[in-house]
DNA sequence: GCTGTGCCTTGATGTAGGATAAGAACTTTA
DNA sequence: TAAAGTTCTTATCCTACATCAAGGCACAGC
């Protein structure tokens, strides 16, 4: 149950077994079936969630109505509107299952306490996200000065398991093209060889 | 010297007279001229720097050879190239004074002497990244889904003190379009009398 | 006073990807 | 198993911005 979170916690600090038996004594499992919503826009994003099993995104509804997607987490990978739950002030994105997703909340009073009790809780949380800006970083780089060939390539190699289990409208929607023009590169890829 | 610094820290979290003393005894203070780096690609980044007066840029160079600027600072800001520095490996861009430059900078042993010696500090620092995260996910939010003109508007209200001090060309290369480009877009705005 | 040099503007032309539409293939539901 | 979505593809035309080229203005150094 806890063994995959707690490998991922003891990547960045060491722990006591009674820290991570507090730890656990505040997350809740929580599953959620496709298409339905952990966050939606104008809520106050009241979780972090580790994700257990299954795939989500995140997004924004943009201007012209359209989806606009910030991220996907899949097994292993935590996913929260970060500005939301830490200002506990009402959210601008969606957070939506891609498949039946099982995941480990923890809410912020939780956190807040265990920030106090365990001490290099702080440390671990300060270190995803450390991990978690570089990330964004390269990806406004890519986006600006890539063009739309170059970052599919780049995230199928970055992220080989998610072309396989979301459909290639959302990969355009994240790669911010229409699914139209996702269509046409990856024609394009075929034609040269490339994939 | 610290005053300014010191309101920037104790937003975050409150501090003993002892502790700030600490903190202080860390900070170097650095002066560097327009023109010169504070960090070049190749470099692992060995500081986090506080920019007491001035003005810095932060920037990759894309395969054409061109700069693309992820980062304007000011003064009361930190800069620093924050994958580097935290996994102490060569970076990949490069951070150039666009003025005069006074600085308040802190090493990697320093920074984890503080984290140990005061535990707030993890706090501050940690809140401090989620918000540059929030920020940069706006940021990316923006350059996949607003026209460059939009994204000149929101730059020029949300830093309305950086296009009085920084050429064109730079707010051009920040906003990911071409120096004609902003040119023709302000000369836009202009007939609009937008601005 | 000239003559660079850096920065901004304007114009002509090219191109990546958008908008729209429509059909094919595949899934879900009934 | 038919009906009704979804998703993917292809084709046409269009737009935002890039690229290339030329020229103007302000200021620095000689």
């Amino acid at each position: 149950m806890f063994q995959e979170i707690d490998k991922h916690l003891t990547r960045c600090s060491s722990f006591t077994e009674d820290q991570l038996e507090l730890f656990h004594s505040r997350l809740k499992t929580k599953n959620i079936h496709k298409k339905m919503f952990l966050l939606r826009q104008g809520e106050i994003c009241k979780f972090e969630a580790y994700i257990v099993k299954g795939c989500v995104k995140k997004y924004y509804i943009d201007d012209n109505g359209d989806e606009v997607i910030l991220q996907f987490a899949v097994e292993d990978w935590w996913i929260s509107d970060i500005g939301s739950f830490s200002e506990q002030k009402p959210s601008n994105l969606f957070i939506e299952a891609l498949e039946d997703t099982e995941l480990l909340v923890i809410d912020y009073e939780s956190k807040e306490h265990l920030y106090h009790a365990i001490p290099q809780m702080e440390r671990v949380f300060r270190l995803m996200l450390q991990r978690s800006y570089v990330v964004l970083e390269s990806r406004l780089y890519a986006t600006v000065s890539h063009t739309a060939e170059a970052r599919y390539l780049d995230f199928i190699k970055r992220y080989p398991s998610i072309p396989q289990r979301v459909p290639q409208l959302q990969i355009a929607s994240y790669l911010g093209i229409t699914p139209e023009s996702l269509s046409r590169i990856r024609s394009n890829l075929h034609k040269k060889k490339v994939i």
